[in-house]
DNA sequence: CGTTTTTGACCCGCGC
DNA sequence: GCGCGGGTCAAAAACG
């Protein structure tokens, strides 16, 4: 693994080939639900141009970490609005690239847990979602500590689990990367807790924990069965302390001490670095020559509902349901487009 | 030797 | 209640 990732994050465009995907767990009805935003989709567009073009933020620092990437996408979340309000900005003139937004993203929350009942479930869910990552900052640690303590006495006293007492899941948001490694470097160091075998499909799906002690955010990682030059990553929860590589900033958006979760703004992610730098590579070959970003932001922590729609708008573009994204991924695929891969180091 | 990965077993939630 | 699928644990193995 070292040294190469490549990760390809892919983005769909309408415009370009590109195409991404964002699929929330969180809110798999609510996909369908929320408002359109299509507006929206040019502008983070854009954006990516602009980016690439000038070579803004990314090239400046050098190093534009996966995870960066996601800011940015997390920053779509909540400002999607914005943008979808003024598609148009100055791309030259935007600090904040287009991230992540690249990949498909797909955002989830509880669904899992919370089944949501298809018409609350957006709002709903985003409520609830917003109350956790409101609390969330400030029970991260806490939080962490009581789920942890939890699932301890989960396994090992293996009862003492309250069959009312759902156990919480953090929020959730995955997006799609074109990548020939499994594991996308993104700055935080990951252990490899679990594997599964998927159903219908031939590639399992890898557990994965954050190493730093008290930090309990989680991340899966499995290739989609239709495309299998696609790697589907969904984080769960929030780094409670920032990117152990290299904390800096990300572009613009900085995040919160505990990393993606940001209820309010963006949801955004640790800012990982390191890793960054090899992302950014890849990244910038898929804007340079194909462009393929797509973004999609969403985030559960968030005022997912935009997201959401977000990303339901891109999804369906290029697939006829987008709810079906969530659920099936195949419509994601079809839109990530090839480009270029990265190795990267292990990132573990 | 410490850390990470592998992997089978176990637990839990959910649908039938 | 049962089976299925997802998620996690933890011992053993692998790795650096």
């Amino acid at each position: 693994m070292a040294g190469r990732d490549h990760h390809q994050l892919v983005a769909n465009n309408e415009n370009h080939m590109v195409n991404s995907a964002f699929i929330s767990e969180e809110m798999p009805s609510s996909l369908a639900l929320s408002s359109t935003i299509t507006a929206t989709a040019s502008g983070i567009f854009d954006m990516i141009s602009c980016d690439q073009s000038s070579g803004g933020g990314y090239d400046q620092k050098g190093s534009l970490g996966f995870m960066d990437l996601l800011d940015i996408h997390s920053d779509f979340g909540s400002s999607l609005f914005e943008w979808h309000q003024n598609p148009i900005v100055p791309q030259h003139q935007r600090p904040v690239l287009p991230s992540p937004s690249s990949s498909n993203v797909l955002e989830s929350s509880e669904v899992l847990n919370n089944p949501a009942t298809p018409n609350s479930s957006s709002i709903s869910s985003s409520s609830n979602e917003a109350e956790n990552s409101a609390q969330g900052n400030k029970l991260d640690g806490d939080r962490e500590e009581e789920e942890k303590n939890q699932d301890k006495t989960k396994k090992q006293s293996l009862k003492p689990k309250k069959k009312n007492q759902k156990k919480q899941r953090e929020p959730r948001f995955a997006f799609m990367t074109k990548s020939e490694v499994d594991q996308l470097d993104d700055g935080y160091r990951w252990r490899k807790y679990g594997q599964k075998a998927v159903k219908n499909s031939p590639y399992p799906r890898s557990y994965y924990r954050c190493t730093t002690a008290g930090c309990g955010v989680k991340k899966t990682v499995e290739r989609s069965r239709d495309d299998p030059s696609v790697v589907v990553t969904t984080y769960e929860g929030q780094h409670t302390h920032s990117c152990p590589i290299t904390p800096r900033g990300s572009i613009g958006i900085l995040s919160n001490p505990s990393g993606f979760g940001a209820a309010t703004s963006s949801f955004v992610v640790p800012q990982p670095h390191h890793q960054c730098q090899q992302h950014q590579h890849a990244f910038m070959y898929s804007l340079s020559p194909s462009l393929n970003i797509s973004t999609s932001a969403g985030s559960n922590f968030n005022p997912a509902p935009l997201s959401s729609s977000f990303l339901q708008e891109r999804v369906s573009t290029s697939s006829p349901s987008s709810a079906s994204l969530l659920s099936d991924d195949q419509g994601l695929l079809q839109d990530i487009v090839p480009s270029q891969m990265r190795k990267e180091p292990k990132q573990e």
